[in-house]
DNA sequence: ACTATTATTAAATAAAGTTTATAAATGAGC
DNA sequence: GCTCATTTATAAACTTTATTTAATAATAGT
């Protein structure tokens, strides 16, 4: 009956843990009551689960009485650790790193405490990380969790490839911030962070894909509020499908990626006829000023048909687009979503729904970051 | 201690069970120690787990000796029973319908007790089932498990949409059946217990697409041992990816499926010149004569290109090709093989590997039993 | 026949769940 | 303000299941 270290709870208990546990990240707070009626168990098992979560500051007590008005005895309750900073949330983006502290219970839009460029190199960056970001550490930190862009191997926990942040490919994260921090760190492909965002910001949408506009163009599904998980290192790849008449070189080696249409910088090749360099604001103006020009809805289109097949091949029907797309005009948005709805035949048993959506990166990361840290290990019989 | 009927085990038992159940899918068979090394559990725990499950007649034992040579005691060894049927195992094809009665423990490729040509109604099928498999059945069966074309809600346990047997439509085919015997019965997707049954025929491989060539082009995925299950009613669809150039009219309503050029009503429609009934032994006669000419190569690889994106999309570089792409000329795979290969991006980071394999219908569908009948439900705390 | 090895069974123990009973907190009705 | 119904929380007893440990059984090789 005594205080346990550390002992590691048993198969069962751990799957009611994790239920207790990612039912808290779609629901503010909640009551031991209705706790035990949302993950199936007697009210009894439920209480013990918070009382124990609560012990180890997993989760905390709100002070605010719950807001039904209903008779019968108010439940007090229970949300995610709010209070107490438990991950350096870092994203290593290929122009800059933002870093940020954050709590189990973190339920805003992404905020970050410090920004720098990336580097050209691993140990210029977690140089650059200790000196912005060093002194936000305490010993009271569970884990650094790095979202990287790239193709990433989650189980081994290495970047195996990166076209645009070639330093990254085979470091080991761990070891080069070991030095910074004994807490672990680990490492989430990008785009998997923010559909574990989207998850945890829609929680009553259980399938959809996510799909970002950015350097590259990624996608990831998910599927039965589970984030689809290939074994091969890719995810939904959806930047490097070949478009026909399409000659331009992509990051990966291929001629002819979609990705070389509607990246940020391949959006940028399109509307420079002179030379000058890269910014993403010109095109933006660009684009402002001369409206659906015939390359960039030919462009449009290729993304359009990349990810209308990933419909397909999935059975999905909900599109969440992010990224560099919602800096462009409406329009844009708009004439990609009416593509993507002519390029699917989910269409015909349903309608297939796109919308964009501000990234949650952060909150993805702690998603990932609780599966990874508080929940850890396969669930065998114990 | 008594021997109790029917009490359903804990969440914790279903889960081993389960494991035991899987294993044994994969392995002919297994003694208690080197079960509870493979399951993960203590010997004791397999060994009770392995009795119940004998004394339910789930498993059996196996009468020779052990193979490996080795000192000491050796194991008694069990398997799945091989000897009581237990699954009527029905396959409702679009021309005609197999039944065959099946044990847990079958092995071997496909084999059918009664055939009958599929009629054009619902009753009149259950109708010929009921004269035909009518005696097969027994009161010690545990199901009726009917593989069906189309798209299937497996959830729901309807075929939504099946554009070559409309009649499925929305039947109740438990409510249907219910006269025939009163186990209950199952519907379960063609394509993908085709691909339950390469995962237990080829157990080492994890991951993998299944591409079925038949009256249509369906595909099933299997992600790190488990069968991609997508909610929305399809799986990977990759028979109605639009090919540009392609007029045909498709089964779903749409125009230029890839299905309607490599579909065998759609080869056939390629070689036929003039009138003339649908043979598929005349498409495979033509083939055979005039070899890959250039419509033939069009279609393989616009299916390429569907099987391809699937690929990427999955993250997957394995396939395995079944139906009737086997009964034409080697040839045809080959081409189809090195086409799939150009068409992935998976190459990239390792090899894509791509077979024909004879399709596993029986053994899947006792998978999909297994899972559904005998392990049941879903895995709540208990 | 003896020994080493592996397999199985039995008994004791621990973990985690459930049910049942009771206590606590609140709104509603009088 | 008091009582009652309702809901939530907790305590106690019991059940299931797994584990550990020890004892026993079976086999191959010496």
């Amino acid at each position: 009956m005594h205080m346990t270290t550390a002992a590691t709870p048993s198969t069962l208990r751990r799957l009611n843990r994790r239920s207790v546990i990612q039912y808290l990240l779609d629901v503010p707070a909640v009551s031991r009551a209705e706790l035990a009626k949302a993950i199936g168990t007697s009210p009894v098992t439920a209480g013990k689960i918070v009382d124990e979560l609560t012990a180890e500051h997993v989760l905390e007590t709100v002070d605010a009485a719950p807001e039904t008005k209903s008779v019968g005895r108010p439940g007090q309750l229970f949300r995610l650790d709010a209070t107490r900073p438990r991950f350096l949330a870092v994203q290593l983006g290929v122009t800059h790193t933002r870093a940020g502290l954050t709590t189990l219970g973190f339920r805003q839009q992404d905020t970050w405490d410090v920004q720098f460029d990336t580097p050209q190199s691993a140990d210029e960056w977690a140089e650059k990380l200790q000196k912005t970001a060093g002194k936000l550490l305490n010993a009271k930190l569970w884990g650094i969790l790095i979202s990287t862009p790239g193709i990433v191997d989650q189980n081994a926990q290495r970047v195996i490839f990166s076209p645009n942040l070639h330093w990254s490919e085979k470091q080991d994260f761990k070891a080069l911030l070991r030095p910074l921090h004994s807490a672990p760190a680990f490492l989430i492909q990008e785009i998997q962070a923010l559909a574990l965002g989207e998850m945890v910001s829609r929680p009553e949408v259980k399938d959809f894909l996510l799909v970002d506009f950015s350097h590259g163009l990624g996608g990831a599904a998910v599927i039965g509020g589970q984030l689809l998980k290939t074994v091969m290192p890719f995810n939904c790849e959806l930047g490097h499908t070949r478009v026909l008449g399409n000659d331009r070189i992509c990051g990966c080696g291929a001629v002819g990626c979609v990705e070389t249409l509607v990246s940020r910088r391949g959006l940028f090749q399109s509307i420079s006829t002179g030379r000058g360099q890269y910014q993403w604001e010109k095109v933006v103006k660009h684009i402002q000023d001369n409206g659906l020009e015939h390359w960039l809805k030919t462009a449009l289109t290729a993304a359009a048909d990349a990810i209308g097949s990933a419909l397909n091949v999935l059975g999905l029907q909900n599109v969440t687009l992010t990224g560099s797309i919602s800096d462009l005009p409406t329009a844009v948005a708009t004439y990609l979503i009416k593509e993507i709805e002519n390029a699917t035949l989910s269409g015909r048993f349903g309608t297939v729904h796109v919308r964009t959506s501000p990234r949650n990166r952060v909150r993805g990361l702690i998603k990932a970051g609780l599966e990874a840290i508080v929940l850890g290990g396969d669930l065998r019989s114990r």
